[in-house]
DNA sequence: GCGACAG
DNA sequence: ATCTTGTCGC
């Protein structure tokens, strides 16, 4: 694993992003995952839920081998492979993913969110509950209320107050959608907790998973 | 050189 | 992310 490489992938992939966008949205998934205690294996549950009554239509779990250690700046080098076999076997057509970390809100403008959405070719937003770089004033505690994140001088995401009284969460773009429409669908998509129910759903199931209630994995 | 650093 | 109990606040 030569970090040098790694960025000249990134460098090579985040000329294909697309940073607008209004795509009309029936599916939403989201995705999520968690690993084995001794860090050998990775669960992910991708949940897919109809836009814009929120109702879960398909729930895909999936379990692989851990290959990529966690640096920051590279998450989707160790979490890609995983989340690629998941959505392969999910049928329903997804017409938008949230994932769970950043898009563009990445040193090189290439977050986890922004690589899926590249080499899937579909629309992603990454929602992310902290700060990969970027600088920011908190928003108003109100519900929907935002302030931009900037790099220099560049507006690379929103802190957005998704519920009163919580921590904000770090909304960017991810692939094919604009900044103002990825704020409009994930506070659509938000019921009453911080976090929106894509990646809500698909991290409870994820944690279930993980706990081994479902043994059988 | 020092601190920051998605999940 | 994972490990882990209680505790503070709406």
């Amino acid at each position: 694993m030569d970090i040098v490489k790694l960025k000249n992938i990134q460098e090579k992939l985040v000329q294909r992003v697309i940073r607008e966008g209004r795509p009309y949205i029936e599916y939403i998934g989201g995705v999520d995952l968690a690993f084995s205690g001794d860090r050998r294996f990775a669960f992910v549950t991708i949940v897919v839920i109809k836009f814009p009554d929120l109702e879960v239509v398909e729930v895909v779990k999936e379990k692989d081998n851990v290959k990529f250690p966690y640096i920051p700046g590279f998450l989707a080098f160790r979490e890609l492979p995983p989340i690629l076999k998941a959505l392969r076997r999910v049928r329903t057509k997804i017409d938008l993913m949230m994932v769970d970390g950043h898009g563009i809100a990445h040193p090189r403008r290439l977050g986890i969110a922004s690589h899926l959405g590249v080499v899937k070719n579909i629309p992603t937003i990454g929602v992310a509950k902290s700060i990969l770089v970027g600088k920011f004033e908190t928003p108003d505690d109100r519900k929907g209320s935002y302030s931009y994140i900037y790099d220099r001088d560049e507006i690379i995401g929103v802190v957005l107050r998704t519920k009163k009284g919580t921590k904000p969460i770090f909304l960017s773009i991810g692939h094919m959608i604009s900044l103002d429409y990825a704020i409009e669908i994930t506070l659509k998509c938000v019921k009453g907790y911080r976090i929106p129910e894509p990646t809500r759903l698909a991290h409870i199931e994820v944690e279930n998973m993980r706990r081994g209630q479902n043994a059988l994995w």
